[in-house]
DNA sequence: TATTAGCACTCAATCGATATGAGTGCTAAC
DNA sequence: GTTAGCACTCATATCGATTGAGTGCTAATA
């Protein structure tokens, strides 16, 4: 469709508005391109490129702006040799292998990161929880009226809850606690139902009441967990693009971090391992449609997968994002692979 | 100091700015008053309370704003009867006795609860933990490598803690957090040394080994537990805030609320009981010189305090935040008092 | 046939001059 | 003490002219 000097010419636009935010003109790219093309015929090929649809003008006397689909062309024909160097990889690993135990504090970690390097917007996912087997549980007292239950799923995510349960001591529900796990250990946390629940009674017969009166307080409690949480990195970074730095634009923007399940859509819908990139109108999301979003997923364990994402204005580099994205995504699947404990 | 037609027009006046965010002319003041006065008398009333400080002129064709002073006169004056009605109240009543058990939970409630009734940025502080003595602990295995440690307050706070920990079965754990909770129930977490946990290797003779290798572990998590913990609702509100809506304020407005140490300070001056108003020059932290800072304190069980902050340009309803917040911090008093459970 | 120089044309952005009007301060009269 | 009246100030809006970056088209050139 396009020869090699039409994707030079577009690949230069690109380039240039990326850094500039500015239509870019025919001249600009005659003297930029090492092609020896008068800036005539650069408009006569910008000419070709807007009735191609890569290209448009915002006025007719102003240069011309990418479109959505002329960013697709030139993010597809990027070569990303080389986009960030041996020591910008050293850092990211060093600072991401800087002893924190606990997964979410090193995806947190991970998020932060990527917003200081990139300047703009992510939003990581922690592991899932519901679909993976209870691998460790306790009730533990901590008043007179409320008992902690604590979760630990075999891909070693934690959940508290609390539960309103009152006339018990620890050591009841130290008893309770082992029945329990006895009774649950490897069902995966969404299969726990009031069935499997229920059984204990004829495992724990001194306690019948008690447990009758678990049972329901427990079932209420299970269906509030959340399937998946997310993190939030860098949104001020937002803050200072021009694009969205006007008032009314930012809060929407705020406001679409802020409403997790927003992205517990736009993470679903993302299927394939590596990269992904959507570019404006290719978001099915209504609210990013002026922006890009580019995602990678990243291997928590050995069946879990975690996505992280960078959004920004269309307007964005790239090939920088892209080599960061998939660097500290290769490292965080390195270390929850445990090759770093 | 000022004679009562005095104070009824600085009323007026603050009262217009704080509605159209407007200087204020004389002939608005003299149409709206009911003391029957021309715009020269109002203009002459203008005149001096300039010279007392409570007003200034952008430029000198413009109307009066209020300076800090004003706000400050304005706001010791505000008789706040009737502010905001029962209906408002049993509202706000019923919202925040939602069945909710955590108390983060109750607190992130208000917290949103008063952001959408004010329309700005509040802040609340969760209830202390070390300076409270332990009530419950618990060691849980989470996978070969990692162990979790509860730690329960006697206010009812609890914090999840993950320490490398290899080589262990969760009955061993259960025998030394029943040790660790024997030797250190009743202390205060912040009293929690070294020296007190080493006496367990006295009582748990068969697993000294184990005890010396968790020691270290244990005493470098506590020391990073943090004292307290912040929550930040409706930011997005001050996005909508002209005074604040451009790029860079707006961001260093975000950066202020992401850095919860500054809300320590700003907490920690604020020892007395109710409400407590900072109005622009009198906020000692140099972000919030621009804005008004309104706080209260909420009973939280017997002897601690949980605190709660509206932040937003000095230009406010303080009427109607007062209120709110005196009703909000009485009624999160009486929850947290079990009035309600 | 592809390239380019040249030129007329477009249009956002800038600038300066002018007008508008909200609001003040002062004075003199009530 | 209050107020009508008036001169004055100054931010803001308006309008026309200018500028300049950039285009499209045409005709000449390689």
């Amino acid at each position: 469709m396009l020869n090699s000097r039409q994707l030079k010419i577009l690949q230069l636009i690109i380039d240039d508005f990326i850094a500039s935010g500015a239509p870019v003109g025919s001249r600009t790219i005659s003297k930029k391109s090492a092609l020896g093309i008068s800036s005539a015929t650069v408009r006569n090929e910008m000419a070709d490129l807007e009735e191609l649809g890569y290209l448009y003008q915002p006025h007719t006397s102003a240069g011309r702006i990418p479109s959505d689909q002329g960013y697709r062309i030139y993010v597809d024909s990027l070569s990303l040799d080389k986009a960030i160097g041996q020591r910008e990889k050293n850092l990211i690993r060093s600072l991401l292998i800087s002893g924190k135990i606990r997964a979410e504090e090193v995806i947190e970690n991970a998020a932060h990161l990527i917003a200081e390097i990139t300047g703009l917007v992510v939003v990581a996912s922690y592991p899932g929880f519901k679909k993976h087997s209870l691998s460790n549980l306790k009730l533990i007292k901590i008043s007179e009226t409320k008992v902690l239950l604590i979760l630990i799923s075999d891909n070693e995510v934690v959940k508290n809850l609390t539960l309103s349960f009152s006339g018990t001591t620890q050591s009841i529900l130290d008893e309770i606690s082992n029945a329990l796990l006895r009774n649950l250990e490897g069902s995966t946390i969404e299969d726990i139902t009031v069935k499997k629940i229920s059984k204990l009674k004829y495992d724990l017969k001194n306690y019948a009441e008690v447990i009758d009166y678990l049972v329901p307080i427990l079932r209420d409690t299970m269906k509030n967990i959340d399937e998946v949480e997310y993190r939030v990195e860098g949104f001020d970074n937002i803050l200072s693009v021009p694009e969205f730095s006007d008032g009314t634009k930012a809060r929407r923007m705020y406001q679409l971090f802020e409403n997790k399940t927003i992205f517990k859509d736009i993470f679903d819908q993302i299927t394939a391992e590596g990269i992904d990139i959507r570019i404006g109108e290719e978001n099915e999301v209504e609210e990013l449609r002026e922006c890009s979003l580019i995602t990678t997923t990243y291997r928590y364990q050995a069946r879990d997968f975690g996505k992280i994402a960078v959004i920004g204005p269309k307007r964005m580099d790239y090939r920088g994002i892209i080599s960061t994205l998939e660097y500290v995504s290769n490292t965080l699947s390195d270390i929850f692979s445990g090759i770093y404990l």
